[in-house]
DNA sequence: TGTTAATTGTGAAGCATTTCACATGAGTAT
DNA sequence: ATACTCATGTGAAATGCTTCACAATTAACA
């Protein structure tokens, strides 16, 4: 229905691909605030700092949206993205800890946007456990399993301290969870089919602190 | 020392080395704990899920730190590695707005591991200003220009509204800040010289919602 | 209705990154 | 000493990603 039928080669799709499609997701709503009826991917290219090319075959590997001579429709293109992303319904969402991190996470607004909803969450604290935030009541990580699996989570969220987490994602797997968004700075070890991505605050200072050492200028070639 | 000398040709680095590297460094300070004097490229590989060849690779763009049939010696390349990242050091960090992601990021400890101290806060709420985080005094963002240059702030973390992001970081360019780690969802303008990095969480839950909706797990997630 | 201008979609070329494969050097044991 | 083992460092090959360049297609307008 969405990819080009006939095609049984499912191409691989690389990260940064689909980095960059949530990335037009983003300026593609804006532009619809903005009323643009259509977008190029000249201008699309410009507000994302890429290349024209780049826009365009990115979009290709998923069909033919645009119109030649006149660009993409916003609307549909951001559907048709949001489509592949698999972000054009709810997901059900729980977080584990609900520490600093956890409780910011609660809140962030990009999560609602795009459909990741924080339906559960989960701390060891009993001064937090039974506490609202922001209309969730906080469950005793002791039920951890069985709650997952009652509430139907899709995915969770693990912002628990860096010693515990491989425990916790253990008991993530055995709820057959299969996608996990981990906050702890340790290598997790799941089995395969169990999707995990790491966010680590501290890798994008790092890059910065090398930049900065190195003298790169963002742009350019190398050395001042 | 550390890069080799008489090498006018700075190759470029890529950003996957650098992201790596960052890696290498966390792994290496759990080798040191775990009183490991040498460790192979193969054993860094197999902790970091990558083959022994890329994390060679990797090291060798900055110079040869292993012994053959021995291996890497794990507090040396540590310090390597950090001297590489420009980590080596005390990074004087400004953290401006003070709201959910803001609070969490104050008490964050991979930044203070690993020498990006926090030293200044800002935020335009009178019920913040003047309020302790951590130590630390909340400034009324109104003195943002001068308080970055008087306290020789190096880098800044973006924390506000995606409203007033670009207004902010005008401030701080104009401040000569070169390096910010931006946590608003826009795409920031800025001049060339000045480094930024953004974070954004919605983004690694999305690839994984691509990656549950596409490639579907080997058991058999019963998704039609 | 034909001509012009715009912009897509896409093979192919051009780069960049990763992996291979092996010569090389270091340690160890006899 | 010599032989043996291990594991690095690195050109070269393989793979992957981005950019180029242009045919194809559409809208606008005379």
């Amino acid at each position: 229905m969405d990819i080009p039928s006939g095609s049984p080669t499912k191409k691989r799709i690389s990260e940064s691909t689909i980095h960059r499609l949530s990335r037009y997701f983003r300026t593609l709503s804006l532009l619809e605030k903005e009323n643009f009826e259509t977008v190029s991917s000249k201008e699309l290219a410009k507000r994302e700092k890429l290349t024209p090319a780049q826009v365009r075959k990115d979009l290709s590997f998923f069909g033919s949206f645009g119109t030649r001579g006149l660009g993409y429709p916003v609307a549909e293109l951001k559907a048709k993205v949001s489509r592949i992303l698999g972000i054009d319904r709810i997901w059900r969402v729980a977080l584990i800890g609900v520490g600093n991190i956890g409780s910011a996470m609660v809140s962030y607004k990009e999560f609602i946007k795009q459909g990741f909803h924080i339906v559960k969450l989960f701390d060891n604290d009993q001064r937090k456990i039974g506490s609202n935030h922001k209309g969730i009541i906080v469950s005793d990580i002791k039920n951890l399993r069985t709650e997952l699996q009652d509430d139907r989570i899709e995915m969770v969220i693990v912002a628990v301290p860096a010693t515990v987490a491989q425990y916790i994602v253990d008991v993530v797997v055995k709820a057959e969870v299969k996608a996990i968004l981990n906050f702890a700075p340790i290598n997790l070890k799941v089995p395969p089919g169990v999707h995990v991505r790491n966010e680590n605050m501290a890798m994008e200072l790092e890059y910065l602190s090398f930049a900065m050492v190195n003298h790169h200028s963002p742009k350019g070639i190398g050395k001042a």
